[in-house]
DNA sequence: TGTACATCAGTGAACGCGCGTTCACTGATGTAC
DNA sequence: TGTACATCAGTGAACGCGCGTTCACTGATGTAC
């Protein structure tokens, strides 16, 4: 598991070097080690950066060779997160369709990604790192092409007819909103209300979305 | 605006002491100053004991005299507004009797709320905070009693005939999970999307809603 | 009514830790001539 | 082919700050007798 780490502390403590070109590995491993921590302790504020460091058995500077600051880190490790998870609601909808079943599998697939990376999602979506100060485009932060996607859907959708007609944007934000608030929910309150099966309402919670938005025959 | 801690620094300033009972006075004064701060600086990481203290014109370990430590303080600005938030949706439903507006009324008092306390909502409801720490009682953590007054309308709503049929807590946790989500959306997305008015969303959003469970004649 | 005492509501100073970041350096690796 | 040099990829030590919390104390306020 902490192979490439021990590779580093051996090499480190037999005097050798790492070799040109050897940096983009290890940036790799700075960030596989950043997120597994992020997973580990719940927010990027209970990761100091040595901890970062240690577990890819380098010293904290160098952590700074590869990354500008501590923010510069963990905004990559959403970066590259959220690629995946765009990435996965774009698979979701191949080979399907019907808009509406489009809909609903994404829905699915968004939840899905949130509920199983629960330390990931927070991060992704709660506004703790400041992502502009990052990025001047804005296409890449997180949340952008996922709403830019429900959004086409949503429009194609209602060009069909088997949506209701209204405003696509207010629509798909009433979609994201609520797939975005079950999940949040699920991850934040799940152990606050015994006597409802949260989790188990997933399917729910989406039939209900939905069926606030098709066309009524 | 200050006056208060003007007092407090002016009274020590003189040597003076503060009068037996005037404890929960200053219990209050802190209370208000943790959450002016909690609302100027963001979270509650970003504010320092000694602010709090510094505020209400007091030194720092007498904050400790009043709350077991950092948490308890924090937990206890949150009960307070929690208590505000609970009346405030409670407030909305009173004159209501049409069950479809009263869940109307809630969302949108849910909603108004969420956005008119940008930074004690998170705080609230972001699990930030281990309420479980600080409570027994289930039903006084934040979101309970929100989750179970939304989940009696909606039961009488579906015993009326006004709501599809179906599992009242199923669909109480996807109304939940609709105004929460887009509350929380606004707040930590509402600069990354240029073209869209997220702000606007809540009155098609509320609808949305609504029209997604209300029963079909 | 006077006096010794307890207590309340703090104060001031310090402890001790952890953290982000910087700085001067090192030594193997590669390159120019 | 040999050698002087530049550079890459780090290291080790320390700076400096801020923070939560503790501890010994103080002096006015109230109370028992």
């Amino acid at each position: 598991m902490t192979s490439t780490a021990d590779r580093n502390r051996a090499r480190r403590a037999s005097g050798r070097r790492a070799r040109r070109g050897d940096g983009p590995q290890l940036r790799e491993e700075i960030l596989d080690a950043a997120e597994r921590l992020l997973i580990e302790r719940g927010s990027m504020d209970a990761v100091p950066i040595r901890a970062v460091a240690t577990a890819v058995g380098v010293t904290a500077p160098s952590i700074y060779l590869h990354f500008d600051d501590k923010d510069a880190l963990f905004f990559a490790v959403c970066t590259r997160r959220f690629t995946e998870f765009g990435s996965a609601l774009i698979t979701a909808t191949e080979g399907i369709t019907d808009t509406v079943e489009q809909l609903q599998a994404l829905g699915r697939a968004y939840i899905q990604y949130g509920l199983t990376h629960p330390e990931q999602y927070p991060v992704l979506f709660s506004g703790h790192i400041d992502a502009r100060q990052h990025t001047d485009d804005v296409s890449t932060l997180p949340g952008y092409q996922a709403l830019q996607l429900l959004i086409d859907v949503v429009d194609r959708g209602m060009r069909e007819g088997v949506l209701a007609p209204g405003d696509p944007n207010h629509v798909a934000v009433g979609l994201w909103s609520m797939t975005h608030g079950y999940v949040t929910l699920v991850l934040t309150q799940k152990d606050h209300h015994p006597g409802i099966d949260l989790d188990g309402a997933a399917e729910a919670v989406l039939a209900q979305a939905i069926h606030g938005i098709v066309a009524r025959s």
